[in-house]
DNA sequence: GGCTTAATCTATCAATCTGGTAGAGTAGTA
DNA sequence: TACTACTCTACCAGATTGATAGATTAAGCC
């Protein structure tokens, strides 16, 4: 399972792409809108900058908004920032390897293997669950009859 | 990633796969052999025995066993029953399932849309991944040339 | 220049989880 | 009845999670 600041960094961007290009947003609005405690939120929000997703403004008229395109940034990325490695087991992880210290040869392990394919089926999905992947389901969703209707 | 306990629980499981109907295995051989703190892993057999996937036999000539096909047994199960769901959102679970307060239409959430998607793949390639399996790609993995070498 | 605004930094915190240890108790088998 | 081996209870250190408080710095505006 994700973290909540995972959860709230993702609800934090979503809120982000939809006001894509239209300036700083301030924390605070975000912070009520989503329901996230603003501290918290300031929080995530600087990592979020650190890793070069959002830019701020400081003063008036100031606040955080996106750096990048929404179909450039993927819940794969966010996941690794906060929660670190996608893989379920460290040693198929690709950035946050590590080998398992009771397993003689890697190579020949079962349970490596079929978490290898887990692993990779994950992160494909996970890298084209984009901002703009996400805006777009939810337009799509919008547009069609509930679930359960028919 | 999954805990130490889960990765545990499977390489115990594996282990007594190999020895399928062929008796009791000491709690202490396990250990031994796959490196396992003895006193940790007695509380998992434990565990694994009350979720009716082990038995155990006391006394001389004791120990624990499998007392269900390795084909029925996926580490879909395992995981969720150390490390609990194994969907990334609580909105997106089956048994645990648990919504988010802050959202108002789930049905209309673009996150929990490509979730779900993420979720759905993870369980299927989890309830295939069998201890049989894992034993059968390790078989597999012995009979191959080693990765890189062509 | 001073005021306001808003991001940034530092510190702290309770609660929970993780991985592990120790030891007493109980029950089956030879 | 003695031995073996599982079972139960309790405890523990350290890390992580989710959150709060307060001080500081920087930008914009009059």
């Amino acid at each position: 399972m994700i973290s909540k600041k995972t959860k709230y960094a993702i609800n934090a961007l979503v809120y982000l792409a939809r006001r894509w290009e239209q300036g700083p947003v301030l924390i605070s609005e975000i912070a009520r809108a989503e329901s996230i405690p603003q501290k918290f939120l300031e929080a995530i929000l600087l990592e979020l900058k650190r890793a070069q997703i959002l830019a701020s403004k400081k003063g008036k008229g100031g606040g955080y908004f996106l750096i990048r395109a929404p179909q450039e940034v993927s819940m794969a990325e966010v996941m690794r920032l906060f929660d670190g490695p996608i893989a379920l087991l460290p040693c198929t992880a690709h950035r946050y390897y590590e080998r398992c210290e009771e397993c003689r040869n890697e190579h020949l392990c079962g349970i490596r293997d079929v978490f290898s394919v887990v692993r990779a089926a994950t992160v494909r999905l996970l890298k084209n669950a984009t901002l703009s992947e996400i805006m777009r389901r939810e337009e799509a969703l919008r547009n069609q009859p509930l679930p359960g209707e028919f």
